[in-house]
DNA sequence: CGGAAAAGTTAGGATGTACTAACATTCTGA
DNA sequence: TCAGAATGTTAGTACATCCTAACTTTTCCG
């Protein structure tokens, strides 16, 4: 009856480390070492809080952390976090295809039950999929070994006029953005022309399979694209 | 990126103190109240322990503790138990029939899904299954309002010889002892006939399916059937 | 360049959960 | 019946995580 501990892996973390790993492998692909107030804002947590964290995840050898300078992942740290994506878009993927839950409204989900799922449990959803590479947001899923395409995609708003692209992925994060663009037919696999582009970051006017679809600098700058 | 919580019902408690409830709810099933020390043997925690969360869940108004004479579920308490029942055994039900899970498989797996699950994803996995009323071990579902067929079942154990009934369900708690089970033909809705009893507690005699078994009186005990 | 603002850390405390050791109560059997 | 066994509780401690308040370091701008 005792709940038993999900990790096959030695060196239990808790899902509150683990999601701390997971926050730092997403600052730092910007290149620069992954900030306290950007975690805390991130986690929702005091900056203080993610002080006393960083030290504990160093000491596990999980992170590297230069004093007032922010934290990398040491390569074990990164293979948590790495899992804990894949674990996280495969769960996305299986609620979208095997419940008939809308691509806007797995994330909250997934993000419980990439802490609570057995890795067999994950390789079985992944299995019934037929090995997704990508999630319903078109993010791709990290093999088990831990290898991911982490190209950095080009976005909408870097897009020239009169070019086409095929749409390949966007951010999970906000459902009510989801929403919009699933409504202007912005979703993976579709193509787009842009019509024009307003200056001083006005909206861009974009072709979406022969409708004109018009949408803000900002949005285009989360949508991301791939040359055709 | 935070774990967001599961609760949708407010009064958030975390995963240990859920399994508390559940174990009383278990353990009180006898009619006498649930014992410390019985309670602590479930979850693998030491005696101190347990009187420490009582105290904490009677604050909080879910199980009524008498000092040095057990707990018992408050109405509350109880309905947090009863959904945590449905949750696990809808996991449970799901798991073997979706995911290709084996039915002695399927517990570990749910004992933590359950408690990271949103009441959205348990409710559309079972509208996935049909609305089951019962688990892969035949134990019955409580429903949305906390209701549930806790008739107490007859043993096999407690079979004379002769008698033939039907297999209605078995406890989930050993994964060993349900693949031995189905090795042996008993599964929830086989027919089940006794040829023999030997005294001393010995072994019975049965027939499955015109197939003669003999199964640990222990065993017999942990087998429940209804008349055919 | 130097001081104020921003960012980060430490100190000290709260909560939930666990433990062991010591003490208290209840049960049981001769 | 009553003493020892069994059972249960309290006290004191530990750890993970969170917080706020106070302090330190870094950054930035006039």
């Amino acid at each position: 009856m005792a709940t038993p501990s999900r990790r096959d892996t030695p060196g239990a973390l808790t899902g509150q480390a683990e999601d701390y790993l997971k926050v730092i492998y997403h600052l730092e692909r910007s290149g620069e070492a992954a900030a306290t107030s950007d975690i805390a804002a991130e986690l929702g947590v005091a900056p203080a809080s993610v002080s006393g964290m960083l030290q504990r995840l160093a000491r596990l050898g999980l992170v590297r952390v230069e004093r007032y300078r922010g934290a990398r992942l040491a390569p074990p740290g990164r293979h948590v976090a790495l899992q804990l994506i894949r674990r996280h878009r495969i769960i996305e993927s299986f609620l979208a295809t095997k419940l008939g839950y809308s691509w806007d409204d797995v994330h909250d989900e997934a993000e419980r039950l990439e802490h609570a799922a057995s890795t067999e449990l994950i390789e079985r959803m992944a299995e019934s999929l037929g090995h997704p590479t990508a999630d319903p947001h078109g993010a791709p899923i990290p093999t088990v070994e831990g290898r991911v395409d982490e190209r950095s995609l080009r976005s909408i708003a870097e897009m020239t006029v009169r070019e086409t692209a095929r749409v390949v992925r966007m951010s999970d994060r906000d459902p009510a953005f989801l929403r919009y663009l699933a409504g202007v037919g912005l979703t993976p696999g579709v193509e787009v022309t842009i019509v024009a582009i307003a200056p001083f970051d006005g909206p861009v006017e974009l072709r979406i399979a022969r409708k004109r679809v018009s949408i803000g600098a900002a949005a285009a700058g989360q949508v991301f694209i791939e040359p055709v």
